[in-house]
DNA sequence: CGGCATGTTGCGCA
DNA sequence: TTGCGCAACATGCC
């Protein structure tokens, strides 16, 4: 479940366990498991995330966990029986009580890996815009260098760490911005309206997890037109167009996301 | 059965 | 060297 918000959700879950130590960890799975140091008999300090990287910092070593598209944490106890798609247990203890993290991912598209030293993945992370903020000067200056579709210049990683499919197709809709619209075209303001759009929908899918969390009912997903081609617009009421950008699905309103785009 | 999916990487080609 | 399109990864769900 990843994106940025649900990242959030699982590393709050994680930092529960900060002040344990690592007393085992178990994965046969070579896919997902990379141990490149042993991390076992480490104490757990800080549960850390920036973009949908989760780092894990301990005395004498570092984990790192990637959900994929369909990874999670479970903190269970540990004479709790193997979860269905577990992949990787790590168990800790802290004042002789264990808790044993499970990582599960049917698709197995996630990364578990315990190292020393920071992995390129996360030092070639862009800066996170929930926790660092959105600079919207070093956007727009990224933007400017490119030809490509701005929904496609906002999944990567290295613009603004955590933005996936769903978040760039709402915050582009909360912009009113044509998502086919060339990047090096946008001008500050497009700029200033896609920050407060990310933000908006960051938010907003936050307080929707933090719901889902508790209250286990069904809840109505918080998305405005992921999911909802063909569907009116909730601003206008034209139809919603679904295409393909990149090799992802985007959804956008032909009526009120145009800004200053023409084909 | 076919098609689609909240992510990332690697390959071939222009 | 760079950018782009696309397959691949593996499995569930509609």
């Amino acid at each position: 479940m990843p994106e940025l918000p649900e990242v959030e959700i699982v590393r709050r879950d994680l930092a529960k366990l900060r002040g344990s130590t690592i007393v085992r960890i178990e994965s046969s799975d070579r896919r997902v498991f990379d141990a490149r140091a042993s991390v076992v008999g480490g104490v757990l300090r800080e549960v850390g995330r920036r973009g949908k990287w989760l780092r894990l910092e301990l005395d004498g070593g570092l984990v790192f966990s990637h959900l994929g598209m369909t990874g999670d944490w479970t903190l269970r106890r540990p004479d709790e029986a193997s979860l269905p798609f577990e992949r990787v247990r790590m168990d800790v203890e802290r004042r002789g009580k264990v808790t044993s993290a499970r990582y599960t991912d049917p698709r197995r598209f996630g990364r578990f890996i315990t190292t020393a030293s920071d992995i390129d993945a996360w030092r070639e992370l862009g800066p996170d815009p929930w926790l660092d903020g959105i600079d919207e000067e070093r956007v727009l200056g990224f933007m400017k260098k490119r030809k490509r579709a701005v929904k496609e210049v906002l999944l990567d990683q290295s613009l603004l760490a955590g933005v996936g499919n769903i978040l760039a197709i709402e915050a582009l809709w909360n912009a009113k911005i044509d998502p086919r619209t060339p990047a090096g075209r946008l001008n500050a303001r497009d700029v200033h309206e896609i920050a407060k759009g990310l933000r908006a929908i960051i938010a907003r899918t936050l307080a929707y997890d933090e719901k889902m969390v508790k209250a286990k009912g069904h809840i109505k997903a918080p998305f405005r037109v992921y999911g909802h081609a063909k569907e009116p617009c909730p601003r206008c009421g034209t139809t919603l167009e679904a295409i393909v950008q990149g090799g992802r699905g985007t959804t956008f309103c032909p009526h009120c996301q145009r800004s200053h785009w023409r084909p």
